[in-house]
DNA sequence: CTGTGTGAACCCCTTCACAGCG
DNA sequence: CGCTGTGAAGGGGTTCACACAG
């Protein structure tokens, strides 16, 4: 009756499309919670949040069976099993490297700790910076103590807001420190190490994306 | 001999997978003038950057013939072609709107005028921070008065850097202001209206996205 | 002989449609 | 009877392989 695809620890290897679904999913469902809706239909869903029923439906099969039939899904239970699908049982702890405005901004923004993620450390490699605290309080440490904080306070995400020239490096010494994943804001190609999963947020190739968009108003068009 | 699929003023429909990837190959090729190197072939650009080779040929197909057969590409030609394919060939001036830390981060990242990108406003609705400027000196506006500054100043992009709530709203200020494209870092699903090109960058789903690659080390494994 | 440009094959993701369960 | 879960169909994007240009 049930699929059983979980591996006991990790879960199946779907595609980076449905896990970030998968997230699209839990945050809907928690405005749904809060606003006292108790069940719903992957239709349901669908309509509300300009979404795909069968999509969802096929997404959570992945992970097993969770709706009712003729009823649809309970919004407490279903956002239970995506959280424990997507490994958000305890608060993550993260690091932020590179202390510049954007560094901060991460290790402040109000939004990580709302769900479940946790910047505990800064670093930078600035004798300037090093040793003070951001406005939210958290401290900053020279990049050296990677190693030994990312240990200590059970680290396992690293954010990489350094100069593009900087960030392998980073990558590199964040791997070697521990970290299990890496979330890259340096426009730049990396490479991460086998078994720590690496990301990218690169906004000169979302801005230049949007550009292809405009409308040309070129002078002279050829 | 040429498959003009040009439509005189925007290009082609291609996928944002493929613009998102010529913004890469305009980077690689950056890269290497920065080098000196004049020419180089499909297979050399993968080789050097994770690439393939047969994927940059084909993206490259939809816009015309840029290469010499037996030989490979011109570095700078290629380059302007990509520039001009992508709309880059004046600065583009950008509207931030939210001035908190984020808001204030993005406004003054020094990647983006480098990138042909220029914010030249930062809009906000709290009367301690209109009149002041960011620390690169990007001046502070009511948000009232982003349509007006949006038409004088050519403002074609906004990054949108507001909570999750205020985010909607803040999109149709702006769409009704002019702004061509949105690039919106509030974790909510948005819509523009026609016309208007919407981009996310949405740090909880990368996030969570990495969470499901994390080791699971639970205490109660069931 | 080298490397582009491109049809064809392949593969993955999305969408459809419906059997069957509650 | 409604809605899930899922096989099958469909559509896109990627990779292969090669004709042919230089």
């Amino acid at each position: 009756m049930k699929k059983r695809r979980s591996r006991r620890q990790s879960g199946p290897q779907v595609s980076e499309l449905t896990t970030n679904r998968l997230s699209i999913y839990l945050r809907c469902l928690d405005t749904l919670q809060a606003e006292g809706v108790q069940t719903i239909s992957s239709q349901g869903l669908a309509a509300r949040f300009h979404l795909n029923a069968a999509q969802i439906r096929k997404d959570l099969a992945w992970f097993g069976e969770f709706g009712v039939r003729g009823v649809g899904y309970s919004v407490e239970t279903l956002a239970a099993h995506l959280r424990s699908i997507l490994g958000l049982g305890a608060p993550i702890r993260m690091a932020v490297v590179g202390a510049g405005l954007l560094g901060q901004a991460l290790a402040d923004y109000p939004g990580f700790p709302r769900d479940g993620f946790e910047p505990v450390a800064l670093f930078d490699r600035s004798p300037a910076k090093v040793g003070g605290q951001t406005r939210g309080g958290v401290p900053i440490f020279h990049i050296r103590r990677l190693k030994g904080i990312v240990r200590r306070q059970r680290i396992r995400i690293a954010m990489v807001a350094v100069p593009a020239e900087a960030a392998q490096q980073v990558v590199n010494q964040a791997a070697a420190a521990g970290v299990e994943a890496i979330l890259n804001f340096a426009p730049a190609a990396l490479v991460a190490p086998p078994g720590v999963k690496l990301r990218n947020v690169d906004l000169t190739v979302s801005l230049e994306g949007l550009a292809y968009h405009l409308k040309r108003h070129d002078a002279n068009q050829k």
